[in-house]
DNA sequence: GTCTATAAATCGATAGAC
DNA sequence: GTCTATCGATTTATAGAC
């Protein structure tokens, strides 16, 4: 019994190091570059240990993905704290944007990257209200339903397809900016503000 | 004289078989199955002979990019004739939209898919007002001047600024959508809508 | 449990016969 | 100009020695 729990910690242990390995990966030579020899190299095993405890170059990838979603998640959350609901999906774009563009790799293979696993994270995500993706579309979706409640909403149109709305705009932002880095020629920073405002306080004279 | 002009024909016509080709299995199985042995087998020739028309697989899919950007302004064009700025903005975003949805391995191939050639492509347009992106973008300063010269412009920021920031909020509603089609819920053109409703109109009560 | 060795499948690109 | 044949490099994943 004793002997098992020491093999199931060094097992999660070897799959630590295999995620950490396959991260610096990703993160320097984008997710094209992710394969079983390289991770292989990087934590000084052969290439066939690896499947000992993955089942898959795909199974690795997936967590890498899952985790991702997390790290995002916790980047967020910080933002609830603030009482304001428009201030507070202001600071949650912030967050957002910074964590995109710091975490660019992680972020493009989270959103980007393959729509099949992509999806088939989603699917899992979906259903399940404490999974990390439901979680932050639910600190935008609380914003919206809070600032209607304060009669604060001038338009009308559902919470959560303001939330979902916002999300693919600011997505929008960093998308853009990971692959052209010269396209937009202003910083996303400012791309997030112009946006803001510009949502917040309308952008024609009515 | 007369030879080589026919040649020349053949030539461009051989070229087109090879593009025509390429488009359709970028459409069917995305850009990670686009080899050079699965065009040749579309056209029914052997995969060396392509080389005598194209110098390698990432011209052909350069190629593919810069029709596709061509094929996004001829989509887009026609709204330009849409007197008031506004409303022209707004069927800017929808034509947008249906291009991105409709072509969406296209779509991906040139904004979401690598950004070493994505960039590529854009240096090519950056410095050149006639290339079909700056040409594209343009519509959207155009209208943002407009606006602005109307006095009907709410927000002090530079047209140019807000043209890539609706840019980057509309590509965020089809990226996310062709990347995660169950993730936004609600589908792209009511995004869209809200996006603009919110955007021209202001969303929190001022 | 880890290794070496290798199978099996790709790929891009090229050489040389016709 | 086109083809056949192939090089050379990759990859994932597995089999079997230790």
């Amino acid at each position: 019994m004793v002997k098992q729990a020491r093999r199931e910690r060094e097992k999660a242990e070897f799959r630590e190091e295999v995620l950490t390995a396959a991260r610096a990966i990703v993160l320097e030579e984008g997710y094209g570059a992710l394969t079983m020899r390289k991770i292989a190299e990087a934590i000084d095993y052969a290439p066939g240990t690896i499947y000992l405890y993955f089942e898959s170059r795909d199974a690795i990838a997936f967590e890498l993905c899952r985790r991702g979603f997390e790290a995002l998640y916790d980047a967020l959350v910080p933002a609830a704290s603030i009482a304001d609901p428009q201030e507070r999906v202001r600071e949650l774009g912030r967050r957002y944007v910074s964590f995109g563009m710091e975490n660019s790799e992680t972020y493009r293979l989270i959103f980007m990257e393959d729509p099949d696993y992509a999806s088939a994270l989603f699917e899992e995500q979906a259903d399940d209200p404490q999974s990390p993706g439901m979680k932050s579309l639910g600190l935008l979706v609380t914003a919206f339903s809070q600032a209607r409640q304060l009669g604060r909403l001038t338009i009308d149109v559902a919470p959560d397809v303001l939330a979902e709305m916002i999300w693919a705009s600011v997505h929008g932002i960093v998308a853009l900016k990971i692959t052209y880095d010269r396209f937009p020629r202003t910083q996303a920073g400012e791309l997030l503000t112009a946006l803001t405002d510009a949502l917040f306080d309308g952008l024609f004279a009515r």
